[in-house]
DNA sequence: ATGCTGCATTTTGCATACAAGTTTGAAAAG
DNA sequence: CTTTTCAAACTTGTATGCAAAATGCAGCAT
């Protein structure tokens, strides 16, 4: 749909205001993947995507190093790279994992986040919930994704902050996947508000639990939803 | 003592059994990290790197990048990269994380490990502890790292194995700073015996508690013997 | 007709050359 | 004697060129 194979200026895209092509490649190979522009699967053939985000091969194999690192692109020998696949049985394993953290990072949170972050956090739910019932799904994704991250900055833990931001963007890949039934959207709205609830009343132990089952229940949903949309299953079954 | 700063044929280290310069840098750069070769906050200029290793600097750059993506080195924009510094308040937020990881593992794992695979363990297990009243460290070592891998594969999830990877090598480093003291070293061993026990009983949710458990200890011991030991904390304390 | 071999094209891996930014040290001004 | 400035050396960032591996295709043999 947007894929324009052959643009010919090599470096007349934007205005790039620092000299930072490796990063600037980086995030917008990150972003292209994550919103499915590139799809999974996709084999990634340098020259074309040097002329694309015009740069030069060197930067652009960095950052698909960097990538590839962080699970977002699978690179073979003398092969090359392909976007990674995003099967369900890699969206279940994704969610445990992420779902963990986010428990982990939610007890964390109740013991050292400020009563003003938690306050910010309160303003960034109910800014969220107005996204919800003005249904404009873009904007409610982007704070959602806010107060994850919030709760587990909340943690004090950069390690679990680092780890995190890798999984994001492929937690996110999953939920681009199918666009949010109605009633999964209102049932998330649901359990952010009793997470709120818990976090305001620093329950680390309850909110943990909300938080895991708050993943266990959207990983139910893209299952649901995938299962009776997305053919390109091939596994055993 | 393995420092051998200037060797002049740039090919003439090992067979190198394929083409793979990349990946060799990548472990290269890893082991002389884990191992402490090259220290905390060092600086990696990439063309004294680029001789030590008999590469040039596209690989080694690369590499750089891949390591930065795991944590193991610091990039700064312009100015290179140097050693990720391991601080006592890092090594707590790893620890704190790793262990959630692997205490998440071992619930999986208790279920979907094969009678084959836990016998498998429980060979690594007594081949340890061979190493240990024989008191061969790098050989314990060895070991104890690849029943906590085990574990990891046993549940079967390639995300938490591909974050426990990256973060393993930090965990080593850790390990590698104070050399293990005899009394914390026979302790790791006791709650070992107490894991494999819970893991032939299948009790995930114990297997769980005592994995967290033993990270936390380990820790603790760390923790004691960097207070004593390590001066270059500029930490508030 | 089908399968295999060998060559040509394509694509990746690595090295080197060049450009841009940063650090340094020395000289000059205060 | 201290401070500031400026330039030279060094380091990193990017582009390009060349070699090796892989892929695809055509021609040949069976």
């Amino acid at each position: 749909m947007s894929a324009k194979p052959a643009e010919a200026e090599p470096a007349a895209k934007e205005p790039r205001r620092k000299g930072r092509l490796h990063t600037n490649t980086v995030d917008a190979l990150h972003r292209m993947i994550v919103t499915g522009e590139l799809k999974p699967g996709q084999k990634l053939r340098e020259q074309e995507l040097c002329e694309r985000l015009g740069v030069s091969r060197t930067p652009l194999r960095e950052a698909l190093r960097t990538l590839a690192a962080q699970g977002l692109v699978q690179l073979t020998q003398n092969r090359g790279a392909e976007v990674a696949p995003l099967t369900l049985a890699d969206i279940t394993a994704l969610f445990d994992v992420v779902g963990s953290l986010e428990a982990l990072a939610a007890r964390l949170a109740c013991k050292s986040l400020t009563d003003e972050a938690i306050a910010e956090i309160g303003v960034l739910h109910y800014r969220m919930m107005l996204h919800h019932v003005r249904d404009e799904l873009p904007e409610y994704f982007a704070l959602n994704q806010r107060i994850h991250r919030a709760i587990i900055e909340g943690a004090r833990n950069p390690v679990l902050l680092g780890v995190w931001q890798a999984l994001a963007a492929r937690v996110e890949r999953a939920k681009y996947l199918p666009n949010l039934q109605p009633n999964r959207w209102k049932a998330a709205m649901h359990e952010h508000d009793a997470m709120l609830a818990a976090l305001v009343a620093r329950d680390g132990d309850e909110l943990g639990r909300l938080m895991e089952a708050h993943f266990s229940n959207g990983l139910a949903a893209i299952l649901a939803a995938g299962a009776s949309e997305a053919p390109p299953e091939d596994a055993g079954n």
